[in-house]
RNA sequence: GAUCUGAUAGCUCAGUCGGUAGAGCAAUACACUUUUAAUGUAUGGGCCCUGGGUUCAAGUCCCAGUCAGAUCACCA
């Protein structure tokens, strides 16, 4: 037991005096609510007949107490009513207790109450309800911090200490309004796109987190040990290669969001877990992709704020198609002015150097290439744009392309200057995908620890037949930022990964 | 991993040259039957993140650490 604040023992106290009175602090039997606060605002006439007799149940958030009358907020999963107490109508009998002691003394800021009474609005118009019955439906021992607003929308003592918010999501989702609604969208976000790949026939699937080999992408794991089996197994990284078996299995499109882990860095863009919705549909490439991303993401867009055009920080984001296309060189050519495209390893280093592009002698033509267009072209996109055809050394798994040596059928798009989806035709002659393999087993031997392993099953499938196909990743939670103008993941994440408190055994235990 | 910034009451924050710990909201008590950042009066509430050091004296200065945020590096 942590050390109580004096007004977490007043709190204990109040729940103790509630029940030697005869109100039960957490009564077992349920409330039928048969009504919200935004519906009532949104809908009660003034002196009209509907509303007459509503029961709402939700924490009470504050408490303006006058006498025999008393006002209050109370606040539910849609949002917050007044609600006006009376004495002589909650009490109607000689016996006072429930408004002079319980109501007025006893309940506290953020207990769960139900009311039951009829709309109305008062003196100062405001949209109320009046309360015939409360009963306090369960008791809260902390208390929450009290966030104000003037009606000019300013807002006193936000709880705003970020450690706080994301270790006590529940506390800022209580008291942080705009928190809930970031989160809405997030989940209306999934379900639009869902939406959209069930209307086009594609199966949603679930495959492996638990993977004995990890591939996909390239990245460092998270191991873990299964006892039962004894074996090394991987938290997946990507969902890729499972994905491809299936259509190997003969599903025409299938997608799957992902939670994936990665072994890495974190900042404002990464967290140790996170998610992406992959999808691979068959006798497709990454030309028609490209479509379903645009025709995707639109959709997205409209769903959430009604609008192609999104605010993101101080920028105003249009999805609208067709969005930009520049291949990969003329991009870099389009902001540099440079053509690197007929360039040897040893023109294109000495170009990056020109640039300031920092470079090491480990770098081949490819990971030059990278290296150039991110330092040079990533920071100035800002609307949403595609990226065409990648250098084949970045890109293991992807198709080499179809009429230019030396890069695959790969594209990203990039938005607020960052990626947030990555796609291509994929690789689908084993031979090729052998020895793509294999070229990453050298690198690991060189010491990369993202390369990628070998995955013998998965080549298997591949020699089997697989039909020409393309394949997606969409970083969910990249995406939700943007949709959603928070500008770090952990803002789109109810509890992202933070280390662990002071130990709560070492906090020194007083009171009771 | 590097640099910078921060940690003081339940919340948001002040705290001067090193000299008894402050405000607003919240809490407690009283008043008040249409208030709304309700109001008025009074009251209580602190391991100043942790551990060392300097000093007659440390919330304040110095060193080390913990946690967090930002920037950079790393990274699909």
């Amino acid at each position: 037991m942590h050390h109580l604040s004096e007004q977490e023992l007043i709190r204990r106290e109040n729940l103790q005096k509630l029940r030697e009175a005869g109100f039960e602090p957490f009564p077992s039997e349920g409330v039928d609510v048969n009504a919200t606060a935004r519906e009532i605002r949104e809908k009660f006439a003034d002196g009209d007949s509907t509303y007459q007799d509503v029961t709402l149940a939700g924490r009470l958030m504050s408490k303006r107490i006058m006498g025999k009358a008393s006002f209050g907020e109370l606040q539910d999963s849609t949002g917050r009513i007044q609600i006006y107490v009376s004495r002589d109508e909650i009490c109607p009998d000689e016996d006072k207790t429930l408004y002079n002691e319980a109501f007025k003394k006893w309940f506290d800021l953020g207990d769960f109450i139900a009311v039951r009474g009829f709309a109305f609005y008062t003196q100062m118009g405001e949209c109320t309800v009046h309360v015939r019955e409360i009963k306090l439906v369960s008791k809260s021992l902390r208390p929450l911090p009290v966030v104000k607003k003037d009606d000019e929308g300013n807002v006193y003592d936000a709880f705003t200490d970020p450690e706080q918010r994301y270790r006590q999501r529940y506390v800022d989702l209580v008291v942080n309004d705009h928190v809930r609604d970031v989160f809405v969208k997030r989940t209306r976000m999934y379900s639009s796109m869902r939406e959209y790949l069930n209307a086009k026939g594609y199966l949603e699937v679930e495959t492996p987190i638990l993977q004995p080999l990890y591939g996909g992408a390239a990245a460092r794991p998270f191991t873990t040990h299964h006892n039962t089996l004894d074996m090394k197994l991987y938290l997946r990284i990507a969902n890729e290669l499972y994905l491809k078996r299936l259509i190997v299995g003969g599903f025409d499109g299938v997608y799957e969001f992902s939670k994936d882990f990665r072994n890495e860095g974190m900042s404002r863009f990464h967290n140790p877990e996170f998610t992406q919705i992959e999808l691979y549909v068959a006798y497709r490439d990454y030309n028609w992709m490209m479509s379903l991303v645009e025709e995707m993401v639109e959709k997205v867009a409209i769903d959430l704020h009604g609008t192609t055009r999104v605010q993101v920080g101080e920028n105003v984001i249009d999805f609208k198609r067709p969005w930009k296309r520049y291949t990969m060189y003329e991009a870099i050519q389009h902001f540099t002015g440079i053509d690197i495209s007929e360039m040897d390893e040893d023109e294109l280093r000495n170009t990056a150097r020109t640039l300031h592009v920092h470079v090491d002698g480990t770098m081949g033509k490819g990971k030059l290439i990278d290296e150039i267009f991110g330092e040079t072209c990533e920071g100035n996109l800002v609307q949403p744009t595609f990226i065409t055809d990648y250098p084949v050394e970045m890109s293991p798994l992807a198709k080499k392309h179809a009429g230019k040596p030396g890069l695959v059928e790969r594209f990203e798009a990039i938005c607020n200057k960052k990626e947030i989806c990555n796609a291509f035709s994929e690789l689908n002659d084993p031979i090729d995908q052998r020895q793509r393999f294999e070229a990453q087993l050298e690198l690991g031997k060189r010491g990369d620890e993202e390369a990628m392993v070998l995955d013998e099953d998965f080549l298997r499938a591949l020699e089997y037949g697989m039909p020409p196909t393309a394949g997606l990743g969409i970083g969910m939670d990249r995406l939700a930022m943007i949709m959603t103008n928070q500008p770090s993941i952990q803002d789109v994440l109810f509890f992202p990964q933070m280390k662990p408190e002071k130990d709560p055994s070492q906090v020194k235990e007083t009171g009771e």
